[in-house]
Parts: C-alpha cells; structure tokens; sequence
DNA sequence: ATTAATGTTCAGAA
DNA sequence: TTTCTGAACATTAA
C-alpha cells in the first residue's frame, strides 16, 4: 500500500538509475491478468515513449512522476500493490510494465509489477498536470504542510480527523497506515471532529507527520505481513517494526504500555489506536 | 463454496 | 458545496 514513505523510496530508489538515460522499448508483459489502465492506449504510449529520455523523477503525493525529454510527463500511480522496480520482481505473473533502458547502468530496465491491477501509469503534457495534479486537485504535501495549513483545513471541517488526512486533495501522501501512526504520536483521538483539534493538538499532528513519515523514508517503507510492498531493488522495508499502532489491535500500548491498542472502522477502514494515550479532549 | 476484508482513487449519488 | 458509497482488481482468511 504505497504512501509517501513507500512511493519517496522508490523515488530515491530509481532517480540514480533512469534519470538521463533513453527508452529503447516500452511494452506490456505477457501475464493471465487484464491490463492496467494505461493512458493513452499502448500503442500510442509507446509511441510517444520510445527515444524519449527521463530527465528527472519525482514523487507527487503517492505518485512517481517520471518528467521526459519532450516535456511530458508519465505519471506512475501505484495505488494498492503496485511496484516500481530495477530488479528482479517478486513474482513474473504480474508483472505489467516494462521500460528497457538504452546505454548502460546497473541495470537494462524499469518495470512496473501490481498483483491486484489497481494501479494506473498516465502520460501528461505540461499544461494537462497542473490541470490534473496542480493545487485543488492534489493537497499540500504532507512534508510541506506547515501549522497554519492544518488549522486553516481542520478549522473548516466537520470531518473526523482520520478521514481528514486520507482526502489527497486536503494533503498530499498519507494514506491508512500512516494516519493511524501520525495520530498515535500526535495522541489525538481518531474519531475527534478536525475542527475540534485544539491548537496543541494540530501542533502535535504538524510534528507528528514529520516524525513518522521522515522515519518511515528513513526505513524504507513498511513491508507488512502479507510482504507485498518491495524496495525497487527487490528489498523489503523495515518500518513495519517500529509500528506502534497499525496492525496492532490487542496488544499494549508501546506509548503508556498500560492501554490496548483498539481497531475501529472509519470510512470503511481499519484504524488502531489507543483510547488511552488518544482521549477525545487533550 | 461463498463472503468479507484488504486500501487507493474516482465517478456518481445523497 | 460537502460528504458518502460502490466499483475497479487479485488474493487470502473465515
């Protein structure tokens, strides 16, 4: 489930290797599964892709933005399971994109592996991701977000505070395990209104969002049970060990030690906390 | 064998 | 306007 710890790894991961370097071919890979959604059609895609050359990548909330040689840009959005990787694939029958690269490096192509085939890759022209992924359409980034920016959309929203920090168009990158995480640290109650927050409060989730995301970039992602999630050499991330709420419904609170962390179901998802540490008032 | 759950985004409805 | 619901898909657990 690639959020921005996730997607800023495999950012990092691929920036050294395909920045510069010329799309030789561009294909789909032979596999049972239905096509992702690629736009436009792949015949045309790989048209305007073939010679082409990444000139820099970058990550775009939960998106890899791969900017090309004419002024494109393709637009790599992972969603559920999707991958981006250099190296081998976890498994070859899901394996949907292939870029091979010309020249040399360390390595000959660029894939894109999504087991369930949620994920999407869209070529944009310059004028078309501002009007698609500009300010309106995607929020703040979440490492950009400042005090001010949470008290001016907390303030206006009845929403629940969780649900708040899942809207891209609020804030740009986190996604359910993360939210759960942010609010653990921030030791604010995930069902509290946004605009009940008190300021201390959005002081903690402006700090809160720094601690956890720039911890979770520094272990490359969080790998969960079912070990989809895959640095794009293949690795897994290590931030699923230093989870202090997700995916632990039962088991003790690593903050007061004396709660248990709790799974409730906020638009129809999974959220853990601790009643204990996240009381509706504090 | 069916059903629910997983978590992201978008279209369409309330 | 804002918020909510269901669908897209593959896989696993109940």
């Amino acid at each position: 489930m690639p959020e921005l710890p996730e997607v800023e790894t495999m950012v990092r991961g691929i920036r050294p290797h395909v920045t510069g370097r010329t799309i030789r071919r561009f294909a789909e890979c032979p596999n049972t599964c239905k096509p992702i959604s690629v736009i436009p059609p792949l015949r045309r895609l790989q048209k305007r892709l073939v010679d082409q050359s990444f000139i820099a990548v970058r990550r775009l909330g939960k998106r890899v933005v791969l900017d090309l040689s004419d002024g494109s840009s393709l637009v790599i959005e992972p969603r559920m399971t999707g991958l981006v990787l250099l190296d081998d694939p976890p498994d070859i029958d899901h394996l949907r994109l292939k870029w091979e690269l010309n020249g040399s490096g360390d390595y000959d192509s660029l894939c894109f592996w999504d087991r369930r085939g949620l994920g999407t890759v869209r070529l944009f022209e310059p004028e078309q991701l501002q009007s698609h992924l500009g300010p309106g359409k995607l929020g703040t980034d979440a490492l950009e977000m400042t005090i001010s920016r949470w008290v001016e959309e907390c303030s206006k929203s009845r929403r629940e505070i969780k649900v708040l920090l899942l809207d891209q168009k609020i804030v740009a990158g986190i996604g359910n395990l993360y939210a759960s995480e942010i609010l653990h640290c921030a030791a604010i109650n995930p069902t509290a209104e946004a605009g009940s927050v008190t300021p201390s409060g959005l002081e903690r989730l402006a700090e809160a969002v720094q601690t956890v995301l720039s911890m979770a970039i520094e272990y490359e992602g969080s790998t969960l049970g079912d070990g989809t999630y895959r640095t794009a050499l293949n690795k897994h991330g290590r931030y699923q060990n230093h989870h202090r709420a997700y995916m632990r419904e039962g088991q003790a609170c690593l903050m007061c030690q004396k709660g248990k962390i709790v799974r409730i179901v906020q638009a129809q998802r999974s959220t853990f906390f601790c009643p204990r540490c996240q009381k509706k008032r504090g």
